[in-house]
DNA sequence: GCCGTTTTCGGCCCGACTGTTTTCAGTCG
């Protein structure tokens, strides 16, 4: 078994666990060692195993141990096996109903029957659930609605999409005469590929009138919850946006909460009490003595020196940890040791590689996609339109791919923008892995972009053979979108990530961090190690019309997700850096033929 | 189930809000 089907395993047991009403802490035991697992490289882990020191790993006791090495030799584990024989499966989908955690399920488990969603439906409509103890009237309205939602609320949003709906209201927060500081938090500002709610956090001088523009927002379906520090509500579309408000002095602890993850919570938590402190959205305190985090914070004004999350952090002995890089995997650690890396930023820019016109199936001509860069302060601008194999994409031929050379050249030629144009091609990787041009026309391009468009059912030996011979090909510059995967809506093809990444480095050929927000791919989690041994990263947005070059912001979130500095991102290097390094490319190749 | 300048047992991050209660459990983040 794959780390990733291990760790799938652990959180399913974590799941059953809790619906059994198992020890939380044992609950979460399965939950971090799934995490954990997830963070280990597939052949890291093969070795931890046979090297039996797989427990010498944060996370992983005894029993997390002698489970995950069951699973990854014989691919099934007996106590995994049982322990579903023992819970209904339909109470596993009755999580996902906003309000029902383990302790309700087990209670209308037990006292109606209810072990699937629409024996709950049958039992809130003939008011049953009404009658239970510790139910009412309320509780049984609120599970039908979310009964009828779940589908819509359950599901995540692009971080694009989540980003475009928070500025404006993080903006209209600021502009209340109340509001001190507002900032959006939550996974939005740790920058994940998806986000699952809004969380906005504000220090107001007056509660009652934000929270009333707040709950008053156009869109707002629905108000889930209004109190003295906090508002939640819901848009037609589904999406959550919860609020606090905090005085200003509680603004830095509250926003470093809200920002989490929680794991990463928990780990400062744990390293706050090391230190004798106790660490909450209230602020750091001692940790003895009587009364809440929150008492002390307000009795001692204790948290005034702590302006700003950088002395948070130094106050816990910490270099400031970047929002992107809160997953407890690590950051902490490597910030007490002052290694974090120095993160690229949107400003480290100079141009980008995988781009269509109106050549193939972009909506904006050469002259026009130029014209955009050359505003966004570009030095190049690649141009790689889909090869003919992708003939739904309206892929170029041979002919045009040589006259789009042609009109490439006369543009740089007539000096109208600053921006260089490199001529260049998305070409298909075909099914044989053999690419759609051959190394005669390819040898007149500055770079060629591989990539997979079709046979994405062929299984994970035969893709991953087909994308390694494509990049040994000697024409190769980048490999493009790696997995094919489409966020929220497809999964990508079945491939060997690890072999493929050896190949890339082992051939000098760059893997694109696909910038498109719905694919971020190769994905953030597998950046940091891959570009430690050698692996170049191209930032890429893959526009397909001027208005798509704004994606690259995306893709530097997940580039600095995946802990990428500047000088490993060849779209960050100069004009003349880029050149000389596509030349030492195309000499070498001619070399290799 | 994990873990240890409280080390092999007894803790484990901490607080708000809701709906049900009449002092609090459950859920959520």
């Amino acid at each position: 078994m794959t780390k990733n089907e291990i760790a799938d395993v652990l959180t399913e047991i974590g799941t059953l666990l809790e619906l059994k009403g198992e020890n939380p802490f044992k609950v979460r035991a399965y939950q971090t060692g799934a995490r954990a697992l997830e963070a280990i490289e597939e052949v890291e882990l093969g070795r931890l195993i046979a090297e039996e020191k797989l427990g010498t790993i944060k996370g992983f006791g005894e029993a997390l141990v002698q489970k995950i090495t069951e699973l990854h030799t014989t691919g099934r584990l007996e106590f995994f096996e049982k322990l579903k024989a023992t819970v209904e499966p339909g109470l596993v989908e009755l999580l996902q109903i906003p309000g029902l955690g383990p302790k309700k399920i087990r209670a209308l488990h037990d006292k109606l029957g209810v072990a699937d969603i629409a024996a709950l439906t049958a039992a809130c409509n003939d008011g049953r659930v009404a009658a239970l103890d510790g139910f009412g009237e309320k509780t049984q309205e609120k599970l039908l609605a979310g009964i009828k939602n779940r589908e819509a609320y359950g599901r995540r949003h692009l971080w694009w999409d989540a980003a475009e709906i928070a500025e404006p209201i993080v903006t209209g927060l600021r502009a209340l005469k109340q509001v001190r500081r507002a900032e959006s938090a939550g996974s939005l500002r740790r920058g994940m590929e998806t986000v699952g709610d809004l969380d906005f956090l504000v220090s107001a001088s007056e509660v009652a009138p934000v929270v009333e523009w707040f709950v008053a927002m156009p869109g707002v379906k629905e108000v889930t919850a209004q109190g003295e520090t906090k508002a939640s509500v819901r848009f037609e579309s589904g999406l959550q946006a919860d609020l606090r408000i905090v005085p200003d002095e509680q603004f830095v602890f509250a926003l470093h909460h809200f920002t989490g993850s929680k794991d990463h919570n928990v780990q400062m938590r744990q390293r706050a009490l090391a230190r004798g402190l106790s660490l909450s959205e209230w602020g750091l305190v001692p940790a003895e003595g009587e009364g809440t985090a929150k008492e002390k914070a307000e009795a001692r004004g204790q948290t005034t020196d702590v302006r700003s999350e950088k002395d948070l952090f130094k106050a816990l002995g910490l270099h400031f940890i970047p929002p992107e890089l809160r997953e407890g995997l690590g950051e902490i650690e490597a910030a007490e040791r002052g290694e974090l890396p120095r993160l690229v930023e949107v400003g480290d820019l100079r141009g980008a590689f995988h781009n269509h016109t109106t050549a193939s199936d972009g909506r904006n001509t050469l002259v026009e996609m130029t014209a955009a860069a050359d505003a966004l302060g570009w030095e190049y601008l690649g141009i790689a339109d889909h090869s003919k194999a992708s003939y739904q994409a309206n892929g170029l031929s041979e002919e045009r791919l040589l006259k789009q050379i042609e009109e490439i050249h006369a543009l740089n030629d007539s000096k109208r923008f600053k921006t260089h144009v490199f001529t260049g091609t998305e070409c298909d990787i075909l099914a044989d892995g053999r690419l759609d041009f051959d190394g005669a026309l390819l040898s007149q391009l500055d770079y060629t972009v591989v990539s997979v468009h079709n046979a994405f059912a062929q299984d994970e030996a035969t893709m991953t053979a087909r994308i390694i011979r494509a990049i040994e090909h000697p024409c190769t510059t980048m490999l493009g979108h790696a997995t094919g995967r489409l966020l929220l809506r497809r999964e990508g093809y079945r491939v060997d990530l690890a072999q493929v990444i050896d190949a890339a480095i082992a051939h000098g050929v760059i893997i694109e961090l696909n910038a498109s927000p719905w694919r971020l791919d190769l994905d953030w989690r597998l950046w940091r190690k891959a570009a430690d041994r050698g692996l170049l990263c191209a930032i890429n947005p893959d526009a397909h019309d001027t208005d798509g070059l704004r994606h690259m912001r995306a893709g530097v979130n997940a580039a600095r997700k995946g802990g990428l500095r500047r000088e490993q991102i060849l779209t960050t290097w100069p004009l003349a850096q880029v050149r000389d390094w596509l030349r030492a490319q195309a000499k070498r190749r001619g070399a290799k033929k």
